[in-house]
DNA sequence: ACTATATATACACTTGACGGTATATACTAA
DNA sequence: TTAGTATATACCGTCAAGTGTATATATAGT
């Protein structure tokens, strides 16, 4: 893992958003998307971008793919999403509004749980 | 400053290794030029996208730029270096190369003080 | 005014990232 | 086997970013 790949994937605001939430929990592809709002193909290519230098790992849950931070997780990784998560400014709010989304999106996903992989729901208790 | 925008400055190798020096003080083009081995041009462009982010900012000093972090200096900015300073691997291994062989090289500078801007110097206590 | 030094910019070229469409693959259920 | 869902990949066009060469600008010294 070279420190300007991590960085490059850190810069592109979309893969942020992903890393960003699969820190709060692994999640599978259909439900980024859906937070994301961004077609399917964008955010697989994203994330195979990301799993490719080490950042992320999937695991194959029926026809789901769940993702997840790689452990130990990426120190650089941390630094910046720590930072971002205290600091006030457009990309640091919408990250903001992406971990709230997830939380509504998982307790929905908790009361019909066919559509909940146990990974994700794990995380939150509900299935 | 967009945050994207500071990431993007960082996720470049040879800006990152910039702004690295610059943190420890401030540098006239052609010294950067020299601890980077790099082409002027080259130098002086990267300069110039990140004085266009605000991330610098450069005063002149005869015929030589003086170039500096703008205050205040970007938390994402100072999270990224303390971060990899700290860290192992070969681009962190080059910061600390780079922050010596600027101890180094401003040394030398106070020897022949003539070719050595005051704001440089200042930060040594040299000329 | 002329020369030298330091730096910036203009231009052309190449490369690589990104987006979209279509298609392939993997799995499940009937 | 067929159909449906979830995800990945191949292909292609476009556009931004990086590189190098040449040139312009700003300043200092003579």
């Amino acid at each position: 893992m070279e420190a300007s790949d991590i960085l490059k994937c850190i810069a592109d605001p979309q893969r942020l958003r992903i890393l960003n939430l699969l820190d709060a929990g692994p999640l599978c592809v259909c439900h980024i998307q859906e937070i994301l709002d961004a077609p399917q193909v964008k955010i697989s290519k994203q994330l195979a971008i990301m799993k490719q230098i080490g950042l992320t790992e999937a695991e194959r849950q029926g026809t789901w793919m769940v993702y997840r931070l790689s452990e130990p997780r990426s120190g650089l990784l941390l630094a910046n999403l720590n930072c971002l998560r205290k600091a006030e400014c457009d990309e640091c709010n919408e990250l903001q509004r992406d971990l709230k989304a997830r939380e509504t999106l998982v307790k929905t996903l908790s009361q019909e749980s066919s559509d909940c992989p146990e990974p994700v729901c794990e995380t939150i208790v509900c299935c």
